[in-house]
DNA sequence: GCATTAATTGGTC
DNA sequence: GACCAATTAATGC
């Protein structure tokens, strides 16, 4: 499978939005494509550093392990984002996984293909740099904001912001995440994770149909909201 | 339909 | 709030 980056819908991705760039145009031949089913990895954590990762179609989690066989979810990502790149130009290793979490489509150029077109072409550049900045603010801002939580509001905040981000349908989030992983986004364990998501269901604020959860919008609440505040406003 | 995995609940520290 | 055990639901083959 390889399709021509100008075919590509994914506006956000910043390699697309320069893909009419003429200076770039050797180096797009240059991209790798393969597809990723649900629930496989495909960045393990200690491994070689082989360049970035934009995804074109399905979801990803970018998860770190912790020392007692317990996993924090540092983000999700979504079509036309860029995954990896934590690990680019100054470490050999990657220092974080990531998972599909449904199939989905990935992008790769190495390292060095990288390198060069940000060499060759100053626009892409400053795009990235606008990129690395924005994500270096949103960790700050997850990191001071959820360590004064409490587990009800980790847990709402948590899915405010993923159905923010991936929207709902029929009053459900679209990406199909298990319990665990809500509680590995939180930091929480996986049991208090389910016993507060219950609690909430009962209260109203939430809709359960087996494993999709969905936010009522009919009961807003402003326990977290600060949080989702922060990611809207960048 | 069976086997494996995830979700849930209750109990203990 | 963390950890463990037991039951039940969901999912893949």
């Amino acid at each position: 499978m390889n399709i021509e980056c100008s075919q590509c819908g994914n506006d956000l991705c910043l390699i697309k939005k320069h893909c009419q760039n003429k200076k770039l145009q050797t180096f797009l031949a240059a991209k790798n494509m393969f597809s990723c089913k649900a629930g496989q990895q495909f960045i393990l954590e200690g491994s070689p550093v082989y360049g970035l990762y934009f995804i074109y179609q399905g979801v990803v989690k970018v998860h770190k392990n912790t020392q007692h066989s317990s996993t924090q979810i540092i983000r999700f990502s979504k079509a036309g984002e860029i995954v990896g790149h934590r690990g680019f130009g100054t470490s050999y290793v990657y220092d974080i996984s990531a998972s599909a979490i449904e199939n989905t489509v990935l992008c790769n150029f190495s390292t060095a293909v990288i390198i060069e077109m940000l060499h060759k072409v100053p626009e892409l550049m400053f795009d990235f740099m606008l990129f690395y900045a924005d994500q270096l603010q949103k960790s700050e801002a997850n990191a001071k904001h959820f360590a004064r939580m409490s587990v009800r509001e980790k847990v709402l905040s948590g899915l405010q912001f993923i159905a923010n981000k991936f929207g709902q349908e029929q009053g459900f989030i679209t990406v199909p995440l298990s319990r665990k992983d809500i509680a590995d986004f939180a930091g929480i364990s996986t049991d208090q994770a389910i016993r507060v998501i219950s609690a909430l269901k009962k209260e109203g604020i939430l809709l359960i149909e087996g494993k999709k959860i969905g936010i009522c919008p009919t009961n807003p609440t402003d326990a977290g909201s600060e949080v989702v505040s922060y990611y809207l406003e960048g």
